[in-house]
RNA sequence: GCCGAGGUGGCGGAAUGGUAGACGUACAGGACUUAAAAUCCUGUGACCCGUUUGGGUCGUGCGGGUUCGAGUCCCGCCCUCGGCACCA
């Protein structure tokens, strides 16, 4: 993952990253792959812009210093980047993509412009993407406590706090650019199956997809107490799909007043002994409009509480650990399932963002229904058997199991009869099943400056001329809708490919502006365009693409950053599908560029990617959907981005996160100034299990320092000193490790690799003298891909000693293997080793009696049958005492490794 | 509340059901040195017995279980970290 550069410099945990995918690409190289090792920088964005306002610098300049800085430390790591071949998420060559990006999602009907309530952080003063509201009640930020007014404080414990900032989130209305990456919730989720990525990120995705299968069941209200007019009827349920539904319906519906709801548990049908509506529900809203005849002092108190309720949060909800308190509505719904009569709620606890927003309250088997029923002492029903592990005094159990007291489904298993259920309720027509997604559309339009121009154009003329009556083409052309500016309609013209990039201009005032409206509206020049559809008058699109739709694409940048005529590597280019518009025409590109590209396209998709686990919803969502969107566009031949991803775990300071608040921050430069790049790698590379992180200690690097000069003091006066055959103890420890070093290399279990180099290191030392130079190589060889610079010293300096008989020192002075690398020690392929030398020929052999060890014994390998090493083990004295006067009942034997005697304790 | 990961010496951490504590740190002792640093070597889980060689008991968060044998597998808890959360 390529960082985004904050201008106070490449922080040890990037470092960490960097150098865990280093290693493992020096090591694949040596291993005879060719390796691809890019970085860039995503320098657009929130993050890198918060931080130019923060010092009081524009973010065009603060980008460059950052730049700057960040590339001169990225070389100072010692990783094997290609600097050749980098991409600026910032720099028009790059967004020039992204917007056109945005564009052929666009015309693909993947992006819209719609009104929603969406997440407003006060602070960055943009709306923000569902994904990045983040630790919803669990962030106890200082702000939380101190800056934030007690309004917001509530809405934040509830709707969580920015990603960026930790400021409590509002919610608002607004008209935004959003991404239909909920048509793909089901690919999304069935794609996991088939990648190979760390298991937690595969379960933050499953869970932040959040496919529930329930079934949408609708009840009744009874209408003999409501007279209400056609016109309201659209408000009875929530949901706009719905409403069209009911307005078709209309005529049948005017008697029978249904109220619909989502549930996963159908089973519990004959449970449901009351409804709650969610306080924005329609019929909500169609009671206080008084267009039913309820009765008024229940009006009266519906109407308090509602009020009640908006203002205690400015937004009709609570905090899920509160109270759950409601008003009865004055209605009575049917049970389809028991035919009884049953009271309807309303109450804050019920979402209207999620399902209908209304719910089946099944009290018996669901602890907030049961809060509430407790509350208001409503009816409670149990039609599920409790479980026999549950404690007497349980009111309340969610559980699956035997059902109960449910009619025809009495005796049926909750669980297992699942599907029965849907099909008896759908028969009956009682209700349908349904699939349901937690996963939202991606709000991707940001009114912040420093970010890429959303490339659209608002076009009044377009839409009054032409389109009024050719508006069915319309849509088909550009998308779809219009939006209204100033009260008046626009058609939504998308910027032709050939003028962009929409280059972002340099404003001087480049502040948010907090009043919904990005700051590039103060740019006149800016906005003010002319129609690219019909030359009139229009005007651009202001606000600019969210940073994570900048990194969504940027890997499949990286093998084209020599071409602006296409975006990234594809065999489309060269060989267009039917459903392609012809990209040559497109891009207008040679057909030597086209194949070029083609050729490359089989770099892609990316064999391993490694990363932050804070990035499972986030980057790692949105470029699977990016990936997949663009595979059905047919610009890509696969559809999912990595194939195998690994998340590094989290390296800390004294037991706690880095953070500027505490001070604990490390800086790599002060470490590789003083222990130099190798030493430090190496160190972060050994102080925990790289998929675990671990905790960064001063007195750790100093250790890692002073193996590495033992390392080298060896390396040193063996090169000079060198035999022709190693000894046999040394063949062995060699050989051993270069196993081990390989093995633990390939599943990123580098602690344990250092460990085993350092071993090596302790068996040399022992076996000075007896050393070859081919083994002193080995050696070197194993340690190549954690110290590049020191290795590569040494293996100059083995490779120019006096005593040489290896004819590859005549490489050097030789112009062409030194331009081609060959000489250098990363260019070598990993050592092998003889399976022969692996096995032990003295093997230890634990002896136990009932299972204590009570002696070892080592054995020729040879002599390991089991009545050889039987009868050694009864002479052992140690073994003889535990033996003697007892009856030997079983002897357990592990051929070279264990012989335990199980005998009498008596 | 739900879903993950984890809990092992003073510390970071090793251990396909088979000698728990590899490797490193820290500490102690020795060698080298006028001395210190650096380096090299040795020791180091706790407790008990033995003047020494040595021997024994206990020990991987807690309580059970399976097994000849459990850090590892199963059941029930406790704690820490991460993710999700009135998602019906």
């Amino acid at each position: 993952m390529f960082p985004y550069p904050s201008a106070e410099g490449l922080h040890v945990g990037n470092m960490y990253a960097f150098t865990g995918s280093d290693v493992f690409g020096r090591f694949m190289r040596m291993k005879g792959k060719d390796v691809f090792e890019p970085i860039g920088l995503d320098g657009f964005g929130i993050h890198s812009e918060n931080y130019a306002l923060k010092i009081g610098a524009h973010p065009a300049k603060q980008a460059e210093i950052s730049e700057k800085r960040f590339y001169e430390q990225l070389h100072m790591i010692g990783n094997a980047y290609d600097f050749e071949r980098t991409v600026e998420t910032y720099k028009p060559d790059y967004y020039k993509w992204t917007q056109w990006l945005f564009i052929r999602l666009f015309k693909a009907g993947l992006a819209e412009k719609k009104k929603a309530e969406v997440n407003w952080c006060p602070s960055c003063k943009t709306t923000l993407a569902d994904e990045q509201v983040i630790n919803k009640l669990k962030v106890k930020s200082e702000k939380l406590k101190v800056e934030a007014s007690p309004e917001v404080r509530l809405g934040g414990e509830r709707g969580g706090v920015c990603e960026r900032c930790e400021t409590p989130v509002e919610k608002k209305e607004l008209e935004q650019w959003f991404f239909r990456i909920t048509i793909y919730a089901d690919r999304l989720l069935k794609g996991l199956s088939r990648i190979d990525w760390s298991e937690k990120v595969v379960l933050a995705q499953k869970n932040w997809i959040g496919r529930s299968e329930g079934a949408r069941i609708r009840f009744s209200v009874l209408g003999s107490q409501l007279s209400a007019n056609s016109q309201s009827a659209s408000l009875l349920t929530g949901q706009q799909k719905t409403d069209k539904l009911n307005t078709e319906n209309r005529q049948q519906k005017t008697d029978n007043w249904s109220i619909e709801v989502f549930t996963t548990r159908p089973d519990t049908l004959f449970g449901a002994t009351f409804m709650v509506l969610s306080l924005k529900h329609g019929i909500v809203a169609s009671l206080l409009s008084s267009k039913f005849k309820v009765q008024s002092s229940k009006l009266e108190e519906v109407r308090e509480y509602v009020e009640k309720s908006k203002k205690k949060t400015g937004l009709g909800l609570d905090a899920p650990d509160k109270a759950k308190e409601g008003v009865f509505s004055g209605l009575y719904a049917i049970n389809p399932a028991t035919n009884e009569n049953i009271p309807v709620w309303i109450s804050d606890y019920v979402l209207m963002e999620y399902g209908t927003g209304a719910i089946m309250a099944v009290p018996g088997h669901d602890r907030r229904d049961f809060e509430f029923a407790k509350k208001y002492e409503l009816p409670i029903k149990y039609v599920l058997e409790k479980p026999k592990s549950a404690d007497d005094k349980i009111e309340c159990w969610d559980s699956q199991g035997k059902i109960i007291d449910s009619g025809d489904w009495t005796g049926w298993d909750s669980e297992k009869d699942f599907h029965k259920i849907l099909n008896f309720l759908e028969e009956k027509k009682i209700g349908k099943r349904e699939l349901r997604y937690h996963l939202r559309d991606w709000l991707i339009s940001r009114q912040r400056y420093w970010g890429a121009p959303i490339p659209i154009i608002y076009c009044c003329n377009c839409w009054e001329s032409k389109l009024k009556i050719k508006n069915e083409k319309l849509k088909i052309e550009y998308g779809k809708d219009y939006i209204k500016i100033d009260g008046k309609e626009h058609a939504i013209v998308p910027v032709p490919e050939k003028d962009l990039p929409v280059v972002l201009p340099f404003v001087e005032n480049f502040k948010p502006l907090g009043t919904g409206v990005a700051p590039l509206a103060q740019d006149e020049e800016f906005v003010n365009t002319k129609c690219p559809n019909c030359d009139s008058p229009a005007k651009r699109e202001t606000d600019v693409c969210d940073t994570f739709l900048d990194s969504s694409w940027y890997f499949l940048r990286y093998l084209a950053t020599d071409s602006d005529k296409v975006p990234f590597p594809s065999k489309s280019w060269e060989n267009p599908k039917s459903e392609i518009r012809n990209p040559k025409q497109i891009f207008r590109a040679s057909s030597f560029e086209l194949r070029a590209s083609a050729k490359r396209a089989v770099w892609l998709p990316v064999d391993m990617y490694i990363g932050g686990a804070e990035h499972s919803v986030l980057h790692l969502l949105y470029a699977r959907f990016i990936t997949k969107a663009l595979f059905d566009l047919n610009y890509l031949d696969f559809d999912e981005p990595f194939t195998k991803f690994r998340a590094h775990g989290l390296l800390i300071k004294d037991s706690a996160k880095m953070s500027k608040s505490r001070g604990n921050i490390v800086n790599p430069d002060e470490y590789i100034a003083s222990f130099g790049a190798d030493a430090l790698r190496c160190y972060l590379m050994f102080l925990g299990p790289y998929e675990q992180g671990g905790d960064f200690r001063d007195s750790g690097i100093e250790g890692m320092e002073r193996f590495l000069k033992r390392v080298k003091r060896l390396v040193e006066s063996q090169s000079n000193n060198v035999a022709e055959q190693s000894s046999i103890e040394v063949k062995k420890a060699v050989d051993k490790a270069v196993k081990g070093v390989g093995e633990d290399i390939e599943s990123l279990r580098y602690n344990t690799a250092i460990a085993k180099i350092m071993t090596l290191t302790n068996v040399l030392y022992e076996s000075r003298g007896k050393i070859s130079k081919d083994s002193l190589k080995t050696y070197i060889l194993l340690l190549a891909p954690f110290a590049p610079f020191m290795t590569e010293e040494l293996w100059e300096r083995l490779r120019l000693s006096k005593i040489d008989t290896d004819k590859s020192a005549d490489i050097h002075g030789s112009k062409n293997s030194r331009k081609s690398f060959a000489w250098s020690v990363h260019a070598q392929p990993w050592p092998k080793y003889d399976e022969e030398n692996i096995t032990e020929e003295i093997v230890t052999i634990a002896v136990q009696v009932n299972g204590k060890l009570r002696s070892v014994l080592s054995i020729k390998y040879q002599v390991s049958s089991r009545e050889e090493v039987e009868s050694l083990a009864r002479e052992d004295e140690r073994v003889k005492k535990y033996l003697e006067g007892k009856e030997i009942k079983k002897v357990i034997f592990v051929p070279r490794k264990i012989i335990n005697f199980v005998v009498n304790n008596d």
